[in-house]
RNA sequence: GGAGUAGUACUCAAGUUGGCCGAAGAGGUGCCCCUGCUAAGGGUAUAGGGCGGGAAACUGUCGCGAGAGUUCGAAUCUCUCCUACUCCGCCA
């Protein structure tokens, strides 16, 4: 949610940096008109209180009294239609302002480039991609050829863009799953949590799913429940509503979860493998910022989430989105891409974001200084990583020309010594 | 899922025949005094926050789980919802 203050001072600069985005911002002129309004209705209707109020008092003591109040009475039941009249006319106006904020995203930052994703910088290139001396094979065929995804019967069973993870592929699921908590959790100082895998809509607005995204989510039929996209969602909301005293700066967290996508509007893309699916596992870091260092907070998750890759010896490159390719509440983010030698193509693995405070201003969240100042603080989120692509990535990049796959070796403790998934 | 009870400030808690309650009291915490440096005693302060006005001092309004309603006026009455606890049912 972007801040009406702000908004106010100075909305032209503010519609010029959103429409670098691609869209066209200019109803926020009509916002700060009915803020005007709003402001003015207010001055009214608190005037019209005032007096009910003082001569409500008065009607008390007279009737303590046994004086009569017949008359006063009268006179200030004029004022309850018009407080009610202005009540609603400052619900509407306040309705209209809403529901454009609500719709608004955050402002990029302005070191961004500008243009749709042709224009993402490239921050960093780690190692060069893998070479192979056969022709490399995406991961869906090296998994296949090892029976250790099961699409078909997952269709089956569910559907399209799900998949059963079999044998030593449900195993190296589970074995991603644990280095990377344990990464985050002993060496980056993360805390972790298990959520729900599902929140409220109340949690969804909160970090900006809804109400522009509803068709992305699955909704649970007849409650108020939805499946989580990310664990960004119950993670940064967390502390919804609160005030934390003294926080210790960036706090840290991390979870595992499922993630549900609907994904409406990609019909006919990565149809095939794990790439886009319905259903997910990730990995998630969030923290909360002090506003006066969030940046260096981003810059610190990334790197978070770059280890897990240099780790896995996976070669990836960073990329700083331009400003067509922002997520709805990112004023900033960088994308790691990781190599995929099947595809011979990078491909998103992590997304990086500096919210600022346009989450916690929609969740609710401040803390409170040592000076006693109450601020929004600023939140940040990043994949640490994607599993179910961090699985492809392995696959593609350690497979053999016999259809074997060779387990990165720091990986291998959490697959109980084994080194290498063979054919059966 | 059924039935009942409750939800007041950092914590506990009074207040529910509507007005003198934005809220007693206690604990906790801050500051001061006495003693002394281990207790203990006395005094005093302690809604935060949202939204407005004002250069500021200050001030208006809304806040007693959330929302709506009745009323000149609601913590107190009515309705809906949420949460917790107890009992029953079911169950990993």
């Amino acid at each position: 949610m972007l801040d009406i203050k702000k908004l106010r001072e100075d909305v032209e600069t503010i519609i010029e940096r959103l429409n670098t985005r691609g869209d066209d911002f200019s109803y926020l002129r009509d916002v700060v008109i009915w803020d005007e309004e709003r402001r003015v209705l207010v001055q009214k209707v608190e005037e019209l209180k005032s007096i009910r109020n003082e001569e409500s008092k008065k009607i008390g003591e007279m009737k303590r009294n046994g004086e009569d109040t017949t008359a006063l009475m009268a006179e200030v039941g004029q004022f309850g239609d018009d407080i009610k009249e202005l009540d609603l006319k400052i619900a509407d106006v306040e309705k209209r302002i809403f529901d454009a904020l609500a719709m608004t995203p955050n402002v990029p930052r302005e070191t961004v480039a500008i243009g749709d994703e042709d224009h993402n910088v490239c921050l960093k290139v780690w190692e060069e991609p893998t070479k192979f001396d056969f022709k490399a094979k995406p991961h869906y065929e090296v998994a296949e050829g090892l029976d250790i995804v099961d699409f078909e019967r997952a269709a089956k069973i569910t559907g399209s863009r799900f998949a059963i993870y079999k044998g030593l592929g449900a195993k190296l699921e589970r074995a991603l799953i644990a280095f990377m908590l344990d990464l985050h959790t002993t060496e980056h100082g993360y805390f972790e949590m298990i959520p729900p895998f599902m929140v409220n809509s109340k949690t969804m607005f909160g970090t900006g799913q809804l109400p522009k995204f509803e068709e992305d989510m699955f909704n649970v039929r007849g409650t108020d429940y939805w499946l989580i996209p990310t664990a960004e969602v119950p993670l940064t909301n967390y502390h919804q509503d609160e005030i934390i005293q003294n926080p210790s700066f960036p706090m840290r967290f991390t979870a595992y979860t499922p993630c549900f996508r609907a994904e409406a509007g990609s019909a006919g893309r990565d149809t095939r493998g794990l790439i886009r699916q319905h259903q997910f596992n990730k990995v998630e870091l969030v923290m909360y910022a002090h506003p006066d260092h969030s940046y260096e907070a981003l810059d610190l998750l990334t790197t978070n989430a770059e280890t897990v890759l240099q780790k896995l010896k996976l070669p990836y490159r960073v990329m700083q989105l331009a400003t067509g390719d922002l997520g709805f509440c990112s004023a900033n983010t960088n994308d790691l891409e990781v190599w995929m030698p099947g595809f011979d193509t990078y491909r998103e693995i992590s997304s990086c974001s500096n919210c600022l405070d346009f989450q916690a201003r929609r969740a609710n969240i401040r803390f409170k200084d040592e000076n006693g100042k109450v601020e929004f603080v600023h939140t940040l989120n990043g994949s640490g990583v994607a599993v179910g692509r961090c699985f492809s990535a392995i696959l593609e990049n350690y497979q053999q020309a016999d259809g074997s796959v060779i387990i990165p070796e720091a990986l291998v403790p959490y697959m109980g010594g084994i080194t290498k998934i063979e054919k059966l």
